[in-house]
Order: C-alpha cells, then structure tokens, then sequence
DNA sequence: TCAATATCGAACTATATGTTCAATAAAATT
DNA sequence: AATTTTATTGAACATATAGTTCGATATTGA
C-alpha cells in the first residue's frame, strides 16, 4: 500500500479514536476528524463512503488486534480460546483489552455505541460458538444453542460494561470469576 | 390538556412509531415525521426540543403502559413482579408486550437502537431491584448485588431480543422457562 | 526520470436542523 | 355570545453537515 494512503489512514483512525473517546459517534462530524486528522475532505471520502464505513474498518482493526493478538510468538494460540484452561478465557481476553488497546475501552464505556458492540458482539459470537464445549457442562439441555450462545457472549459483554462502568475497580482475575460465575 | 395539543402529540407518535417500525432510528427525519403526523414543523418543535426527546418522550409512554399495564383494574398490583408466582414474572411481560404493545416490539427488534435500549434497561433495573428476592437463591454469595441486578436484566433483554431474532417462533411460556434457565 | 496516483483545497449541491413571525383557527373564560 | 388566550400553520430564514467535483500539486514506486 501507498506510504501516503498508509499515513492518511493511519491519521484518521487516530483522529476518530481521540473523538470517540471524548464524544459520543452520533455527535462527531466529518469535518471534525478531517481537521484533527489534518487530511483533506476529499481524501477522507477517498478513504471511507462514510462515517459509519469509517467505524466498521476501525473496529475489524480493533478486533483483530485483540483477538488474535496472542497470535504472534506462539504457534499453538490461534484463538484466546485455545490457549489456556477453561476458566481462564475471559481473564485473558480482559488482559489483552487492558494491555493492547484502550481504544477499544473508550469505545466500549462510551455512553452508546451501538454499532461498535454490534460488530464487538458478532466476533464474540462467532469465537464463543467455536468454544462451545468449554461451556457446555452448565448448558442447561432445554436451552437451544443459538439461544446459549447469545447468552453467553451478551454476559460477556455486560460483565465487561459494568466493570467499565464502575471504574474498573475489580482486577481482571475478579472479573473474570464474576463472569463464569454468573453463567 | 388542550385537545389540540393531545391531538398533535398523538399524530407524532403515531408518526413515529410508524415510522420506526420501517427503518433505523438515525434515518428518521424530523421532515418525515411532520409529514406522516400532517403537523406543521413550528408545531413540532413546539412539542420537542428535538428528536431525541420525542423518543425518550415516547418510552416514558411505552413503558408506563407495558410496566404498569395489569395495575388498571386491580389494586395489589403494583408491578408485574409482584402479581404472580416468580417463576411467571417473565412470562407475565412477555405476554404484556405481546398483548399491548405492538410499537415496544418494533423499537426492540429494530436493528439498532440503543437509546431506546438504554431507558428500557433502566427500566428493568429499577424493576429487578426491587425484586431481587426473586432471584436471591440463584446468585453466587461472591457476586456484587449490582453486577446481579446488571445481568439479570441484560439476560432479560437478550432474551426477547433473541426470541425477536428469530420470529418469535417460541410461545412466551417457554421463552420464559429459557430466561430463567439460563439465569 | 517519468508515469501513476494520492492529496489538497475550494467551491458546490443537497439535505436536515432548528428558529422566527405574522396570520388564522380553536379553545377557554367571562 | 363576545372576548381573551393559546395552539397551529406555513413560509421564510440561518446554520450545519454530508458528500461530490475538479484542476493543481506533491509524492511515490518503477
């Protein structure tokens, strides 16, 4: 890719990031994230179709940081999943969201952004579905497994939002107790 | 009231409720809005600050409809959580959301919408904190009353968004019996 | 060096928001 | 029934934002 396109790109993510963590999506022009990102108007719309095409490349950056991050260095640890004992799973992805990325945090404490947990809620359940077995043995048998799935990776999330919620006060080690507990 | 001003105020909702049940939320204009409820614009505004407020305007209406549905008529009624056995609180929503309100379903199922969301949930808290009995022999000892109360609710509302997903193929009986499994 | 292409900037169109105001119609008051 | 108060109307208005267009300029990769 054009060193150009890479830096612009690079910019505007940035510039969207900082916004985002400041306001909610709803509120942030196009002309906001140009002048921050010092780009062109042109060039932004040469990037992305429009704002909410902006968001979605954002989040697939986001997740793909977060979710395959313990990727490298190691061969055997293609999902955060697959890497440790069953209780340990969220801790670990809580990890990589504390270490890796405090944008994707700012996007998820942000007041409502529905769009982000939309695209956040789909990796989830795609990445929970793989994992079915793991929690399987507190699978209730009437439950169909679309339902226990959406069960599973909405906790998730929410344990997630309350955590942010309350300043974060808990340790990840906690949290993550809180989580498969409640499950 | 003034009988006009009853009269346009319904004639927007209306207008809106309509029109939410087609499309997002975002994409709705206050332009449309007028023209569906025939109302000039200096009226509309006169009703509402803006957009947001008719939406939150119209929750409140929603909600005091579906939550405090069974109080007209009988009087140890107060809530829905307080009028039968725990086991049917659930269904005893489901079935006033059925029944009612059309119009909740729509803004729920509707692709994105997280303000309307967000007050449904504040809702529910307030609801489920008040019951919290209800369900104190299911939460763990280590669990923090306000993450249960989290994700009791969240459950709830995953729940129906879930049964919504799917057509609703599901009576409300087993739809509730499915909550409160996985609870 | 050169051809391809990304950026710029400014102007432009189009659409939505929210306000203002004088005229009119309906409601409430006497 | 007459009068006052209030709500609605419609049109004009100012403002903000989205998204497009295009010629000029600068950067890149070969």
């Amino acid at each position: 890719m054009d060193r150009r396109q890479k830096k612009t790109r690079e910019a505007i993510f940035n510039a969207f990031s900082e916004l985002l963590s400041k306001k909610h999506y709803n509120q942030i022009t196009v002309g906001e994230i140009i002048e921050l990102a010092d780009v062109g108007r042109a060039t932004f719309y040469a990037h992305f179709e429009t704002k909410d095409f902006l968001l979605r490349e954002l989040c697939a950056e986001l997740f793909c940081h977060v979710f395959d991050a313990a990727d490298e260095g190691r061969e055997k640890h293609k999902h955060i999943f697959e890497c440790e004992a069953p209780s340990s799973v969220f801790m670990h992805l809580l990890l990589h969201l504390q270490r890796n990325d405090r944008n994707i945090l700012d996007l998820l404490v942000c007041e409502n952004n529905e769009l982000f947990l939309r695209y956040f809620k789909e990796n989830l359940d795609k990445l929970i579905k793989n994992q079915l077995s793991t929690f399987a043995d507190k699978k209730p048998a009437e439950l169909p497994d679309s339902f226990w799935i959406n069960h599973i990776s909405a906790t998730f999330v929410e344990s997630i939002r309350w955590w942010l919620k309350n300043g974060m006060k808990e340790s990840p080690e906690t949290l993550s107790r809180y989580f498969l507990l409640s499950i």
